[in-house]
DNA sequence: AATTAGCACTCTAAGCTCTAGAGTGCTAAC
DNA sequence: GTTAGCACTCTAGAGCTTAGAGTGCTAATT
């Protein structure tokens, strides 16, 4: 697959320029505002051969050359250069993470989305900790009034889950300390995923005249293993709007209608980064989902404490600033693990 | 302001059929669809008169007519009939609010907006209870780890609040369990609004050696306090690309960006209902935002127990089903404030 | 052999014109 | 007061035209 050194650089001027214009590209324009030292026909020449080989697309015989989705890869793969934020972005970024409020992991995941889709103008995507990796720490109930209690869960990551159950009105306030304390000493250390098939069995035989009022922590725990959609966090949705590939009102409205399926995002970005490290970059019909075929995807996977946990990514349109994004994403996950 | 009964019955004519196809009346369709027993003709000089008076509008000379904005407003006020849901649609209420899981607020709130914009096909807009006019029902600490603790503020409108706080390290037990019994006798009973000021001054000076760690607590007050984002639900945002008349994507950006500032939403949606009680209608420009002066918002407010806490919302093209929207609204107020 | 100038050719976007169709307003008859 | 009839108006859409951008090929140049 070797492109020789001048077919690199005119590929890459078309991207470059085809991500900044959102044009096609001419011989004319790459030879004049890339200044590369050959004249528009010879250009022409390797753009048609970059062509006939599957990395640049000609919408219609008239016009300039548009990267290919093949193209996209390669340039990303290949010739994309690493590049500096500049200062101020830098400091906005390290300003949202040394915030000292920053105590509760779900308003930290909130802001780093602010953050990563104001800074890129694309729209990013966070799946959150993962519930059913953490670590079981502590479970409480608090009573609230006769009839009710907050069941509250902490794990190892940080996370926090509460939920209001129903307590039976005979239960004392020192039956329920030590139905807690049980639970406690019974769950310790497990993560959650190795906790439901345990609790159900072995917590019933234990307790087994307080099942009713269980059935609520039960149903908690279950719904932490299945709650891939509570993860998923958004910012920047409306950017997409800034796009000139989504003047087209069609288009808006899957990717919108997409972004309000969480178990769908939650797939998106969880797949592709099974088992892989650094940042994973899918250009359209990469990806999975049909409304995403026109998008590329810049993501990473992000750990809290020694476990991955979840993953940040930026939805932008093929025709991206790989760079850009990349960069950003990469100073954004760093100061976040960093808390 | 007294209209002839026929030409009642043409406008309501027009506006009926607006709603329904989107497309101007003529008279010759008026004539036809709604069998009223005159030519075309007749029909045709009762809705010059109309247009003169100000209730219908031409698009241009050889279009038919459209409602106005005060056409609707008549419409509304004096024209439009009461409609009852069919059986499905008040079954799916019912059905809705009669589960059992339902004890949380948050969670009966984000149902409900689903199911209103669901059933009406428009954008939902729930505002959530205001804490500020609750009354304190309990504040408790529950201690998460050596230097956290889960602070957890409940109201009697079934808020309930939580707030990671930090605890320091040399508090014991023993003295957390003073102070949070110290400050829930001294909260014991007021609505949310009229504590802070109390507390900044007495309670320093009763726990002045805790300072520190109460900063936390004041803080969850005071952001209850300025809230009113964080009340705004929305369902069924992307039901305005259904409507004909956001084909501009301008349009739907606009609205779109709108949805994202909740602080303004809660305005709009408390801003027209203050003192005033049942179901109240802002056509067009008489809504405060330029955003939504080509939407309606039908709204009413809810009480939980004997207050009046919160606004249900229902917004969409002026051109809007409002007999439906109606019946829908009155029938899930019903249903919610029976909870 | 590689590069380039030149030129005919292709294709699109945008502006025009034209026309069918819908709907009106007016007049005169009922 | 109502209606039939008719000339008139306006739009949306189709078809046509053209300027401009960009190509691919050929032949000349380095």
């Amino acid at each position: 697959m070797g492109l020789s050194a001048r077919k690199m650089e005119i590929l890459r001027a078309v991207v470059t320029d085809y991500v900044k214009t959102a044009q096609p590209v001419g011989s004319r324009t790459i030879a004049r505002r890339y200044k590369m030292g050959f004249s528009p026909a010879t250009i022409r020449n390797e753009m048609a051969d970059l062509e006939e080989m599957g990395y640049l697309l000609q919408p219609h015989t008239s016009a300039g050359r548009i990267p290919s989705q093949k193209g996209y890869r390669y340039y990303v793969d290949e010739l994309m250069q690493e590049i500096q934020l500049d200062d101020d972005e830098k400091k906005r970024i390290y300003g949202v993470f040394s915030f000292e409020k920053m105590r509760e992991i779900e308003n930290i995941i909130r802001q780093t989305s602010q953050l990563v889709s104001s800074l890129t103008n694309y729209t990013s995507l966070i799946l959150g900790p993962r519930l059913q990796k953490s670590a079981f720490k502590k479970l409480q109930i608090m009573p609230i009034d006769r009839q009710r209690g907050l069941l509250v869960l902490v794990a190892d990551t940080g996370v926090i889950k509460n939920k209001v159950i129903n307590l039976p009105q005979a239960l004392s306030q020192g039956e329920l300390n030590r139905i807690v304390a049980h639970l406690n000493r019974r769950l310790e250390g497990l993560t959650i995923d190795r906790i439901t098939s345990r609790l159900i069995r072995e917590l019933r035989r234990d307790l087994y005249h307080h099942i009713n009022f269980l059935e609520a922590t039960f149903t908690l725990l279950e719904e932490s293993l299945a709650e891939d959609e509570s993860r998923v966090f958004l910012g920047g949705t409306t950017n997409i709007f800034n796009q000139p590939e989504f003047g087209n009102i069609e288009k808006v409205k899957s990717l919108l209608m997409l972004f309000e399926q969480h178990a769908l995002l939650a797939n998106l970005l969880s797949r592709p980064l099974a088992g892989v490290e650094g940042i994973v970059i899918k250009i359209g019909r990469e990806n999975i989902l049909e409304e995403v075929q026109e998008c590329s995807l810049v993501m990473t996977t992000y750990c809290l404490g020694k476990e991955v946990v979840g993953t940040i990514g930026i939805l932008g349109p093929t025709r991206m600033e790989y760079s850009r994004v990349v960069a950003v994403l990469q100073q954004v996950v760093g100061q976040f693990e960093r808390l």
